[in-house]
DNA sequence: AGCAAAGCCTATCGGAATAATAGGGTATGC
DNA sequence: GCATACCCTATTATTCCGATAGGCTTTGCT
């Protein structure tokens, strides 16, 4: 499960790939159409600054803005960031190793060696999803519409 | 990341596994054998019996043993009881859904719709493993022995 | 210059989950 | 009948999560 922060931060990021590119987005506007507290939100935003997936402009009409094209930026990334290591035991992080205490040895642990592949498909995935695919997503789905219950109205 | 809990029910089962079935095995000598604390692992092995993976005989020459052959329990199921759903998000979860609050349309929540192929690789991987899997790749490691290292000493 | 708008920074906090520990109760076999 | 081993309930320390609070600083506009 991610966090609330993760997910927030996704729907950030999600509405400012939607926004015109370079234009800042007020914290107040993304937190009110997002349903995000507010100040939760700028904590957030200030993390995803802090790791370059947004910039910012200060004072009168400043806001968040995405740092590169939405194409560029993938899952993996951000979750890394605001939700911790990707894989399901610290042994097999290659961004954030750490040895589990106890481990007589790693190389013959059947926890980390069946868990293995789950990472490695994880990985797989969120480091080839980007926010693009996010958007395109939702488009998509938008334009599909409401299904079957459409029949019953 | 899954909990110290989830690990150590894993290293349980996968112990009961190595254990000839049918025949009892003490908590106290999991606990030792596998380094985990005693009390501790009495609750897991608990919740285990409960949800059906294993069984336990009370009173002296008691202990616990394996409730079905081991390529019949798969990873998933243990993750399940003790780490909580596999999906990213509750919404996505098959076996224990749940609404996230606040989530206007589920069907175009560009979140969801991204996590969703994670989740479906997540699964099949997760459904697909067993605790004999992992006996086997702790075996095989075994086998083969320290790697590179071997070469220097 | 000066004020208001906006992001920036640090601290704090309640509640839940995690990882245990404690201590007795109950069934079973020798 | 007693020791052994599982069973059950409660408590606890620590950490993380989700959020709130309040003031500081930068910037644009007049």
């Amino acid at each position: 499960m991610i966090t609330m922060k993760t997910k927030y931060a996704l729907k950030a990021l999600a509405y400012l790939a939607n926004a015109p590119p370079d234009e800042p987005v007020l914290i107040a506007e993304i937190a009110e159409k997002e349903d995000i507290p507010r100040k939760f939100l700028e904590l957030i935003l200030a993390e995803l600054k802090q790791h370059g997936f947004v910039q910012s402009r200060k004072g009168r009409s400043g806001g968040y803005f995405l740092a590169t094209s939405p194409d560029k930026i993938a899952l993996a990334g951000v979750l890394r960031v605001l939700d911790g290591p990707i894989a399901p035991v610290p042994c097999l992080s290659r961004t954030n190793y750490r040895h589990c205490d106890g481990c007589r040895d790693e190389a013959t642990c059947g926890v980390r060696l069946v868990l293995q592949d789950l990472y490695e498909a994880s990985v797989k995935i969120l480091e080839s999803t980007t926010l693009a695919d996010l958007v395109e997503r939702v488009d998509r789905a938008t334009k599909e519409g409401p299904p079957v219950l459409r029949y019953f109205i």
